[in-house]
DNA sequence: TAGTTCTGTCATCCT
DNA sequence: TAAGGATGACAGAAC
């Protein structure tokens, strides 16, 4: 088990806590909200002298932790480390306080649960230290102490159901810190040692197997991250329908095993496409050894099981996260496990043995060493980010979806609804983890793994659909489907939006808290304030899609994604009017944005003719300035003229009885005023007056 | 508090 | 005929 970098928010009261939690092959990473004191007071002792980063930047310093309190409160085993049971007496024992939980009735919080991880890859370095915890925590569920009410503390007789789970591992049945690791092949040569806890605490890749084997595989990380990202950067600068045919064939290279490498993203698609597999059939329990080294992960033919459904469900916890980290072995109520063989247990194949068993219709093989080999690839602070902008997102999502109580406690009424997801604490389908390196076989993993495209669960508002037994006729399902859909859902969350738990009003609302309700109130009605209202809705209703989707998407596009969803005519409803009301939306923005355009243009024609009508003035202004001194020139040239005119008899001729006019030779006459045509005659007038007025 | 602006939505028409 | 673009009108939020 790995802390990654744990920081508290401003208020220091809610713990943002990340854990990468080595699981067999597979790497759980948790996102919790925790309350930091409650989280100092149960925090693995091996966190001593750590530094809490805070978001406010500030460092806390662990520098004790107090003992475990005597009983009650809620959900505290799971954060106590197996270890602190042993050292503390007064702890009490493992699952007890998840029975108090469960039994006293208090309803958990959905922040301070495992109730949402992602399945990253595979962490063999840290097999070794977390083979210690296990063994811890396999300690205490041998001890039976815990007389719980479901899976967890009657997980004990014997150290587990899976009789060779407790047997095969190291500190199972109270050989916890001493036994060696040589029960399984698998458990690392240095691992299964309690000394080596903190290393498993603070940081798997701490251990110096893991470094010697991130050593070895640095270089072929780089490779493999730089492809990796090649691929992904052209999926991802295509919209989910666009891409859907490049993870479509990148998930039949998978299935070919020519895909060496295997993003989170892959991951999802194929979780999304076998989700009743993988929920429900594996078994955390089942969990085989984890390889020592990337070769082993690659070429062994390891037998994977793992029951995601525990993980994913309800009422997994971070106490049963911490105990899932080690030596792939997960005491999970072995007896309720074993005694229901129908419930599905999927086994990742290796390639040597029945992979159609286990993923019938999709090949898988290798795809546990493709996690392997791509988790490899992801440098820790990549995974930190991811972290944190993942199960941020994840987590507050399962608070507006997953996990309502209302909802599950609907669910588990539904007629025929037979979860393997342990939604209740009381259910029997409680996982459970053998550290048995044999191969289980997956009993009802099946379904065709094209149901559930990856952009269809990736951007999914609510991935969840509120009629499961009508989700069981789509594609020809079986419950078994249905229910691994419905717990991937639960877990593939939203990745498009940035949920922030606003958990929807109502989804908010429903959950009570007494002192932490307001906190968490005020902290999803920050965030969720992002939301659009139809995003909102569209949450409320559980609609499997983002809302981007639904607006961006072509209508053939469109039409298929719902076709290939069984949706209520409530669902159908809100998505077509979020699709015309985006449309709309889009609409009326580029509308108003050519009104706008349309406006700007015309006041600038308006300038630009206001400003040539200025000149047109100017320019007429002019011309009327030239006239009139052309006239003042005639007029002068009119005088002159006559001035130095006589008759026959010498005397000057009057300008007011005769005028000149001109013939159209060019010849100038002197005609009487009376002979003159009226035409001639006025002008010659006007002429006159204005030369006069002038005058 | 009133006015303005921005934005989403609806109704309607048209393609 | 369905889907959607365009646009006027209205309402509510924000400033």
């Amino acid at each position: 088990m790995k802390y990654l970098k744990p920081w508290w928010s401003d208020g220091g009261s809610l713990l943002h806590f990340t854990i990468l939690l080595s699981l067999a092959e597979l790497r759980l990473d948790l996102d919790l909200d925790l309350d930091l004191d409650l989280y100092l007071l149960f925090a693995p002792r091996t966190l001593l002298g750590d530094e809490l980063l805070l978001r406010n930047g500030q460092t806390r310093h662990i520098s004790a932790l107090s003992p475990f309190p005597a009983s009650g409160g809620w959900g505290r085993a799971e954060l106590l480390h197996p270890k602190c049971w042993e050292r503390d007496p007064a702890a009490p024992p493992e699952g007890r306080l998840l029975r108090e939980v469960r039994a006293l009735g208090v309803p958990f919080i959905p922040s301070t649960r495992v109730d949402a991880w992602l399945v990253h890859s595979v962490a063999a370095g840290d097999a070794d230290g977390t083979h210690a915890l296990l063994g811890a925590a396999a300690a205490s569920s041998a001890g039976g102490v815990g007389a719980g009410v479901d899976g967890v503390s009657q997980a004990a007789p014997g150290g587990g159901g899976g009789p060779r789970a407790v047997q095969s591992s190291p500190l199972a049945a109270g050989e916890e810190e001493k036994a060696p690791a040589e029960p399984t092949a698998q458990v690392s040569d240095a691992g299964g040692h309690a000394s080596e806890e903190n290393e498993v605490l603070k940081g798997v890749g701490h251990s110096p197997q893991h470094e010697e084997n991130e050593q070895r595989s640095s270089t072929q990380k780089e490779k493999s991250l730089q492809q990796k990202n090649e691929d992904e950067t052209k999926v991802a600068d295509k919209p989910a329908w666009e891409a859907e045919k490049t993870t479509e064939s990148r998930s039949e290279r998978y299935q070919n095993g020519t895909e060496a490498f295997f993003s989170l993203e892959d991951l999802f698609q194929l979780l999304s496409s076998q989700p009743e597999n993988l929920l429900e059939g594996v078994s955390l329990g089942d969990i085989a050894p984890l390889p020592r080294s990337i070769n082993d992960g690659m070429n062994s033919p390891t037998h994977y099981n793992v029951n995601f459904s525990q993980a994913i469900s309800h009422d997994v916890s971070l106490h049963e996260a911490m105990l899932l980290c080690s030596d792939n072995t997960f005491r999970r109520d072995p007896v309720a496990r074993t005694s229901q063989p129908q419930e599905q247990i999927l086994q990742l194949c290796s390639p040597t043995t029945n992979t159609e068993q286990t993923f019938p219709g999709t090949n898988l093989t290798g795809f546990l060493p493709f996690i392997d080999n791509q988790m490899r690839n992801l440098s820790q602070d990549h995974l930190y980010d991811l972290d944190i902008n993942i199960f941020d997102e994840i987590n507050l999502m399962s608070l507006a979806t997953g996990f309502d109580p209302m909802e599950v406690s609907w669910l588990l009424e539904e007629p025929g609804y037979d979860s393997g997801l342990s939604l209740d604490s009381s259910s029997n389908s409680t996982s459970v983890i053998k550290s048995n390196s044999s191969h289980s076989v997956c009993e009802g993993a099946t379904g065709s793994s094209s149901d559930l495209s990856h952009h269809d669960l990736e951007g999914a508002v609510g991935g969840y659909c509120p009629e499961p037994s009508k989700l069981c006729h789509m594609n020809d399902r079986s419950d078994c489907h249905f229910h691994g859909d419905l717990a991937f859902q639960y877990v593939s969350h939203n990745h498009t939006y940035h949920l922030q738990p606003s958990a929807l009003e109502s989804t908010s609302e429903s959950f009570s808290w007494p002192g932490k309700s307001q906190k968490i109130s005020r902290y999803l009605n920050d965030t969720d304030r992002n939301l659009s209202r139809d995003e909102r809705r569209a949450k409320a209703l559980h609609i499997p899609f983002s809302v981007d989707e639904i607006i961006r998407m072509p209508v053939d596009s469109f039409n298929s994604m719902l076709s290939r969803h069984y949706l209520t005519d409530l669902q159908l409803s809100l998505i077509r009017d979020i699709r015309r009301r985006g449309k709309n939306k889009v609409a009326a923005q580029n509308c108003r944005k050519r009104k706008l355009d349309v406006i700007l243009n015309l006041e600038d024609d308006v300038c630009s003719l206001q400003a040539k009508k200025e000149t047109l003035k100017r320019e007429q202004s002019q011309f009327h300035k030239a006239i009139n001194i052309m006239k003042q020139k005639l007029h002068h040239l009119y005088r002159d003229v006559f001035s130095r005119l006589r008759d026959d008899q010498g005397r000057p001729i009057s300008p007011n009885q005769y005028a000149l006019q001109c013939t159209h030779d060019g010849s100038v006459l002197i005609v009487p005023k009376e002979l003159m045509i009226p035409g001639q005659k006025k002008e010659n007038q006007k002429g006159k007056r204005k030369n006069e007025r002038k005058n």
